[in-house]
RNA sequence: AGGCGCGUAGCUCAGUUGGUUAGAGCGCUACCUUGACAUGGUAGAGGUCGUUGGUUCGACUCCAAUCGCGCCUACCA
């Protein structure tokens, strides 16, 4: 073995291998079924940290349950992302100074699909680096001809329910994009605007009333100017018509309680209904007033084009828009409006005003509210007993409170709006003919035959494509084959846990929990993990303008600074951010940032995830997991030195309980670390099993540093290295020492696959692992019989209760305490730690001398102790420098090696810190009201501690005194 | 406006039914090229757990208030 980690040289190759032999494809032959579904990402997108950190737990939780021995998919896929994708190839042809229009749409289509082959890819490429152990062979994306199929089914079945129809309302409008949105895809946020206060004039000549509006070119929409019937100042007008500047209408003063606020602004509103979603409603309660419905249009008036400009006045409508500001954007319309109002004098003031602006999610434009015959899911009758199935439990939220978010959205439930103007999608299924009916059918051959019509009847297909979260809704069965009744479906349906960001339970996870429960009759996944956000070291969002984003596979394969500066700069939307983004890299990255290998990331992204908590991203831990994996090598180089070939009294059984081939000899230290192994997988299974990855991580990593590595590794030593040792005992260390490396391996594959893959090759053979093992079939590869196979398909360890041997860990802690002791002396002491050093133990008891004795190769090895003498009873010994075993002194005398002074400091610091310890527990017992409420147990303990302290204390006093005699 | 979450060592974070001397990694200090590993070893410094009250024999942990930060949902024209 090299004697470096390098994730390179180990990474890919195995990923290769894992999956030609087909690893990754359910065939294991366990009872039990564990699924999960790939949130599908976008075709268009390319790997982030969040993708990083969300398949890291996807792939453990996957790992885990194929190991043991369950049949388990992790199903691949990708989503066609309607909106984001067609802006990227529109924006390919913007540079060619085309727009899609130019091609037509079967071209425009054509070109998507092509460019999909192209990149596409790019995203599963980098999904292979991370390690993930999807199912690429049966690999779905949501227009591929299958979900296709079930789109359509879905859409007929719920137009046939009545659950989805077609209506004119009002819609969030993209106009940059020419296209409805969901009310889930417009993001509102606070901007600074104006507020305008405008006199609409009495039309008895009376006066005026003054309306206040943010968007003062709506006023051309106008229909009426709502006020309170309560408000005293107004209530007398109800009912009476006032000019509308600039049109030449009349519009009346209605009453509306529910909307208007008479302590906000004037107590006057106007209302725009085809441009409010407000105004909208009241329109909806005063349309058949008279004053209303005999308006143009009943009152409903749009006044904008779909690039929302100030539209032309169609046939019959007069001059219903006025000429003049036919054709302005409605930005320009809005200037125009408020200078001509100046002019009139009927603009009365302009205040600052903070008013939340609805942008499209996608193109940033300001969505405005337009009227617009759309296709609607008819959504409370889906979302009851989706709601239901989170109350009864069959679906639970890790954490439990994203319940809370969920019930939110669902009890206030909105329509939703499904139809998009865009041309990458699926085709909504319904046609139409010249007399405006419409026909709803998987297929045209379907709609004519049964509505009877004949095929040279005309008809047209519905131009309109459904929003790309109706297929995602279908994902946990539409991969599975629905509508076809297949294997898969009935294997994996419903999938066990959803792994997902909060982001996305509103668009996707509520919607597949109201799809699941209609069209399969149950929910999809029974439990959903939202994760947290994964952030900068700063705790920032990453994102390209700010320029702290961060690549994973960049922390994979390293990067060096210059590239990482030409990266984090290039394509930018504001590219006057490029200079402080270079500035801050440069200083962040002075080195660029080196190679960790998958791993370590992996390893980072568990141990960072913390229940219900954003993930900052820190380059500190990363480096540390990278060592820890150097770590691990090392060990192995150290195990592989002293057992391969070698007899480690391992025959050739399968893993789990080979028996030995000869006498074994095990030391308290073979047995300790045994004991502390089965308790390690006990910790790690219960911590996987609850989502508790940091604990896993930090389990497995205390295991193997602090146990393993600094203690079990140099207390073999003295063993193996030892002529005189027998050679049972040799044996014995030997196997124990393989073996547990084996399962440590088996235990820390589902968070590091790579580096455990490649030790483990190495350690099976040694450790009794022989060819496959029961759980796995699959050697579509062709393995040699009798070659061993993957750790992949290994059992997961369980626990041995056998092997738990509290005795070997009372034992060993009274050796780790004394070796301890020593070492802090001399560390304290100045001593080297090489140097050895003569002991004496005073205060000993019968089981200290026989420890004393039994492990003295222990201690002498790992104290670096030159001799060990039992004093006699009652005898205190030279002048030394003392340290506690329990009662035991240990002690290193004075002469020729200890600083008096020092040992004065050292003892004092430590009677100081025993003394108040012992403050403490006295005064605890000492109040007459904790002893006699407090559990008999923890008083027990706080008497207990406090005699063990005042017995430290007393030795130690006694020592100080005869060292400042001197 | 409503809801959720977070403030623990210089930094990033654990601390699951209230009872340890409040832990880990990184960073820092001193010493150590010991034959698995300097991506290492040994020893050490560093925290009145945001603040204030309360409940309790006992509070990082429970309750209330308060300050600071973040997020989500719905909004007033």
């Amino acid at each position: 073995m090299e004697k470096t980690y390098d994730p390179h040289a180990i990474e890919q190759r195995w990923y290769q291998i894992w999956e030609e032999r087909g690893y990754f494809t359910p065939s294991q032959t366990g009872d039990a079924n564990y699924c999960i579904m790939i949130p599908p990402p976008n075709v268009t997108g390319t790997l982030h940290m969040g993708h990083g950190f969300n398949n890291t737990i996807m792939d453990t939780l996957i790992r885990y349950h194929r190991m043991k021995g369950e049949k388990t998919l992790w199903q691949a896929g990708m989503d066609h992302a309607g909106i984001a994708t067609q802006m990227v190839v529109e924006r390919q042809l913007e540079a060619e100074n085309k727009k899609r229009h130019d091609l037509g749409r079967e071209k425009f289509i054509e070109r998507i699909w092509e460019w999909k082959a192209e990149s596409g890819g790019n995203i599963t490429r980098q999904l292979r680096r991370l390690g993930s152990s999807l199912d690429w062979q049966h690999e779905r994306f949501t227009m591929d001809d299958g979900l296709s199929e079930a789109v359509k089914e879905v859409f007929v079945r719920l137009y046939e329910e009545g659950l989805i129809y077609r209506g004119k309302r009002l819609v969030n409008w993209d106009p940059k994009l020419h296209t409805a949105l969901s009310d889930l895809e417009v993001l509102s946020e606070e901007e600074y605007g104006h507020m305008w206060h405008m006199r609409y004039p009495l039309s008895n000549g009376k006066g005026h009333l003054v309306v206040a509006t943010t968007r003062p070119e709506t006023m051309l929409g106008d229909c009426a100017v709502a006020v309170n019937p309560t408000d005293e100042r107004y209530k007398h007008m109800i009912g009476e018509l006032l000019e509308l500047p600039l049109t030449g209408r009349r519009i009346p003063i209605i009453a509306d309680e529910e909307h208007v606020d008479p302590e906000f602004g004037t107590g006057c509103v106007k209302i725009t209904p085809a441009h409010d979603f407000n105004d909208y409603a009241v329109w909806q309660r005063h349309r058949d007033e008279v004053t209303i419905s005999e308006q143009a249009h009943g009152g409903l008036i749009n006044i904008f084009t779909i690039d929302a400009a100030v539209r032309d006045n169609e046939e019959g409508e007069g001059s219903l828009i006025p000429e003049k500001y036919i054709g302005m954007d409605r930005y320009d319309a809005r200037k125009q409006i408020v200078a001509d109002l100046e002019e009139q004098r009927l603009l009365e003031q302009i205040d600052d005003h903070k008013l939340m602006v609805p942008r499209g999610d996608r193109s940033g434009a300001v969505i405005e509210p337009f009227l617009t015959d759309q296709w609607y899911v008819k959504i409370a009758p889906l979302a009851k007993p989706a709601i239901e199935a989170v109350e009864r439990g069959k679906i639970r939220f890790v954490p439990d409170n994203w319940k809370n978010t969920y019930y939110e959205w669902m009890r206030n439930i909105q329509d939703w709006c499904i139809s998009r103007q865009i041309w990458w999608g699926h085709r909504i299924p319904a046609w139409y003919d010249d007399q405006g009916n419409v026909y709803v059918g998987r297929t045209e051959a379907e709609v004519r035959s049964q509505h009877d019509l004949d095929d040279d009847y005309p008809l047209r297909q519905d131009e309109d494509v459904l929003d790309t979260w109706f297929s995602s809704a279908l994902w946990p069965f539409s991969t599975l084959g629905w509508p076809e009744q297949t294997e898969r479906l009935k294997d994996f349906y419903p999938t066990n846990v959803l792994v997902t960001g909060f982001d996305i339970i509103f668009f996707w996870v509520a919607r597949m929990i109201m799809m699941g429960i209609k069209f399969m009759d149950d929910v999809p996944f029974k439990e959903v993990y939202v994760h947290g956000l994964v952030r900068d070291s700063h705790g920032d969002k990453m994102s390209k303008s700010k320029g702290n984003v961060l690549d994973p596979i960049d922390l994979i394969d390293g990067i060096e600074l210059e590239k990482l500066v030409e990266k984090r700069t290039s394509g930018m939307m504001q590219p006057q951010l490029a200079k402080k983004i270079e500035k801050q890299t440069r200083k962040e990255f002075p080195n660029g940032i080196p190679s960790f290998g998958t791993d370590a990331q992996r390893f980072t992204f568990a141990a960072l995830a913390a229940t219900g908590r954003d993930i900052k991203f820190d380059m500190g831990r990363i480096e540390g997991y990278r060592n820890f994996c150097n770590k691990l090598w090392n060990a192995t180089r150290y195990v592989m030195m002293n057992v391969e070939n070698q007899d480690c009294g391992v025959g050739g059984a399968k893993t789990g309980h080979s028996e030995p081939t000869a006498t074994l000899e095990r030391s308290a230290a073979d047995y300790w670390i045994l004991s502390r192994l089965q308790k390690t997988k006990q910790t790690v299974a219960e911590a996987i099993e609850g989502y508790r990855f940091d604990h896993a991580a930090q389990a497995i990593y205390e295991f193997t540093w602090n146990e393993y590595c600094d203690w079990y590794l140099e207390l073999c030593k003295p063993v193996l290295n030892n002529d005189k040792a027998s050679e049972a005992a040799k044996r014995g260390t030997r196997r124990t020492l393989v073996r547990v490396l084996e399962n440590l391996l088996r235990l820390t594959h589902p968070i590091m696959p790579f580096i455990t893959e490649e030790i483990w090759q190495r350690v099976a053979p040694i450790a009794g692992v022989t060819g496959a093992v029961q759980g796995s079939t699959s050697v579509a590869g062709g393995t040699t019989p009798g070659a061993i196979e993957t750790i992949m398909n290994q059992p997961f360890p369980i626990q041995r209760k056998a092997l738990i041997n509290e005795a070997a860990e009372t034992e060993m802690a009274w050796v780790m305490q004394f070796i301890l002791g020593i070492r802090k002396i001399k560390g304290e002491m100045n001593i080297s730690p090489g140097k050895p050093v003569p002991v004496l133990l005073a205060n000993t008891d019968d089981n200290d001398k026989a420890l004393a004795e039994k492990h003295r190769p222990f201690l002498d090895f790992l104290a670096r102790t030159e001799s060990i003498e039992v004093l006699p009873p009652h005898d205190q010994g030279p002048e030394s420098a003392t340290a506690l075993v329990g009662e035991m002194k240990v002690l290193i005398p004075l002469a020729g090696l200890i600083d008096k002074e020092a040992e004065i400091k050292r003892l004092e610091k430590e009677i100081g810190r025993l003394q108040s310890d012992a403050d403490r527990t006295e005064n605890k017992l000492g109040n007459p009201k904790f002893v006699d409420k407090a559990p008999e147990t923890v008083v027990q303990k706080e008497r207990d501690k406090l005699a063990e302290a005042l017995k430290a204390l007393t030795s130690l006093q006694a020592q100080l005194e005869k060292i400042q005699n001197l």
